[in-house]
DNA sequence: TTAATATATGAATAAATGTTCATACATTGA
DNA sequence: TCAATGTATGAACATTTATTCATATATTAA
């Protein structure tokens, strides 16, 4: 191994392992500039209130989303600035293959 | 959906797969400045030479890394620059968390 | 208080995935 | 030509993972 060690590597892998589905690529990717309920996301990327509330759970895991909860809603936003940069990097590499 | 369509959205999940198994980043990291035959590779990431060739060329399809046959070896180096700055920018998360 | 709405979650199921093992293939050197 | 070496690959297996379904929890409105 290089500079970097295993445990970091492994790190790095489950980082990447989380945008590694179309789910929630998807919920990341209409959370890029504004918040959204749970609902709304549902109903945007195509998917089940369940299914989404379950990704949301690995995403909120992960810190690559937070959330804030209004009466009956839980609204869920990206964590930070990170998050959108991968997002756009990998958005960058599939425009030039 | 926002800006992106679903398509694209599919494979921007498939290429963060990629990036999402400790293996295959093992793998990135020691190719990250030199080229390598894969015996090297499997020695350095501490992996069988069945696993590293089979991870090898599921890296090869994404166009994550090219290679080179010489006499009895194969060496494989990062495709371009791309893939390294997607590594990049992961270790950055990594190490701010 | 009761019904309706929004969300979360556990269990079950099906599908995807990574490794190992055995073996095939190709190249080199003797 | 034959043995050794490096690599690739198919099958089998075990594990992980995403979705669905049912249901629980909590909040709001009537």
């Amino acid at each position: 191994m290089e500079i970097l060690n295993e445990d970091k590597l492994i790190d790095m892998a489950e980082l990447f392992k989380i945008f590694g589905d179309s789910t929630r690529v998807k919920i990341i990717n209409v959370l890029l500039d504004k918040e959204l309920c749970v609902c709304e996301i549902a109903d945007l990327v195509n998917a089940s209130q369940s299914a989404v509330s379950h990704q949301l759970r690995i995403l909120k895991q992960s810190k690559l989303v937070k959330y804030r909860k209004d009466g009956n809603c839980t609204y869920y936003s990206l964590s930070d600035d990170h998050v959108k940069k991968i997002f756009m990097l990998g958005c960058e590499h599939i425009d030039e293959m």
